[in-house]
DNA sequence: GCCAACGTTGGC
DNA sequence: GCCAACGTTGGC
């Protein structure tokens, strides 16, 4: 059974032309800091997956395309390098804390659907992306709701005041 | 730049 | 196991 996620990102940091520019237009994702995004990325994100990529801390806030899981959850190796940004001394090699899977590029929205626009619309407001304080960079969403944010994002006119 | 809402850490 | 202090996230 197919999966349905939102991912976060700063755009600044890795975007989703980022992705669209990358080597197979694949990536790793890495830098998942938080048990319970790394429990998703580890125990139920699966291959053939489907994920909303969200552009966080940035203009606009907005889900700005679709990508999908390649590569299933394997250690996330920036937790060993010192030099990275992600690094985690505590981290066991023979016992990797953190997870990452691989994305690949699908499509870019259009018309990318804003955060306003996601608040606004009754069919999306159970998404935990707008629910009080949450601070989740790796989430699930429903069938319904990827697939109404999909319609609007690939729909330019539907959200024209 | 601010700050509310979290998650994590560490003393006890 | 509690909880205060601290660091981070992310919208505004």
């Amino acid at each position: 059974m197919k999966k349905y996620w939102l991912i976060k990102s700063e755009p600044t940091v890795f975007s989703l032309s980022d992705l669209k520019k990358s080597k197979n237009q694949t990536t790793f994702w890495d830098g998942v800091r938080n048990y319970q995004a790394r429990n998703f990325l580890r125990d139920e994100m699966k291959k053939g997956d489907q994920v909303l990529f969200y552009h966080s801390n940035s203009d606009p806030l907005a889900v700005v395309g679709i990508c999908e899981v390649v590569k299933e959850g394997y250690p996330d190796h920036t937790q060993f390098d010192p030099d990275s940004n992600h690094y985690d001394p505590k981290a066991d090699p023979k016992n990797p804390t953190w997870i990452m899977v691989d994305i690949k590029f699908i499509k870019e929205f259009k018309n990318p659907v804003t955060l306003e626009a996601i608040k606004s619309n009754p069919k999306l407001k159970n998404m935990k992306l707008i629910a009080r304080g949450n601070r989740l960079s790796v989430m699930p969403v429903t069938k319904e709701e990827f697939e109404e944010i999909e319609k609007i994002g690939t729909s330019p006119s539907l959200t024209l005041p």
